[in-house]
DNA sequence: TACATTTATCGCAATATTGCGATAAATAAA
DNA sequence: TTTATTTATCGCAATATTGCGATAAATGTA
């Protein structure tokens, strides 16, 4: 994304936004499922889960983590990743408004 | 999404992923501010709201509708575009789903 | 130190996204 | 029908993303 892109919009906004596109593929979706699935979770196992050769996954993994959705603290010669809570919250609450403003509207529209 | 791509994942990965790229754009994120605040919506009166062109909103929301995360009537000779709720519902359902599961490991990792 | 294992980075090609000017299409109003 | 208003599409250039082979970096082990 430009670094000049992100100036129009408010930083929620590009908060939002950034966390949506770090989900906003398959392969980082089913990493966050692998994540949730199992308990240890060692970037070599994602390579055996999914059908991505190991330097696309690694980059995937990085993406999720610039984006602060998921952290890795290094564990002997391997890699823990884990999924962050903080960056779930935030996409959580933002559904939730939306339903309960939709929920405040109530058919004033379409 | 190259077509062969997304053959490798679940449905429902494929349908997330397609749901998060949507909102992965902060003048997409405005977009659904915007429709969320007002009652009547019109694309024109986006194109006020928003530092960008006619032709950039209008495939902003076409990427939305395509997403079906908005729907959009023929309202006279304007366009009234809407929030779907039924698109948010299923991203709402998989952040809770994720909340719960990591309430249910509760630290077996990291 | 030498070797094995695991993850990250580089460099490249293919593809996708973004933004917008020009223009078309659709509808309303005169 | 002519004109104005509103939205969509086309075509293009600039930029970003995706995927991966080759290779580097980091750490554990012998």
């Amino acid at each position: 994304m430009g670094a000049t892109k992100t100036d129009h919009f408010t930083p929620r906004q590009n908060q939002l936004a950034t966390l949506a596109k770090a989900l906003g593929h398959p392969a980082r979706i089913a990493i966050m499922d692998y994540l949730l699935k199992v308990d240890t979770c060692i970037c070599g196992d994602i390579v055996n889960e999914l059908p991505l050769a190991q330097p696309t996954i690694s980059q995937h993994l990085k993406e999720l983590k610039n984006a602060g959705l998921i952290k890795g603290n290094v564990e002997g010669n391997a890699i823990c990743y884990c999924i962050d809570e903080t960056a779930l919250e935030v996409m959580q609450s933002y559904f939730t408004n939306i339903s309960e403003g939709m929920l405040a509207k109530k058919s004033k529209c379409c």
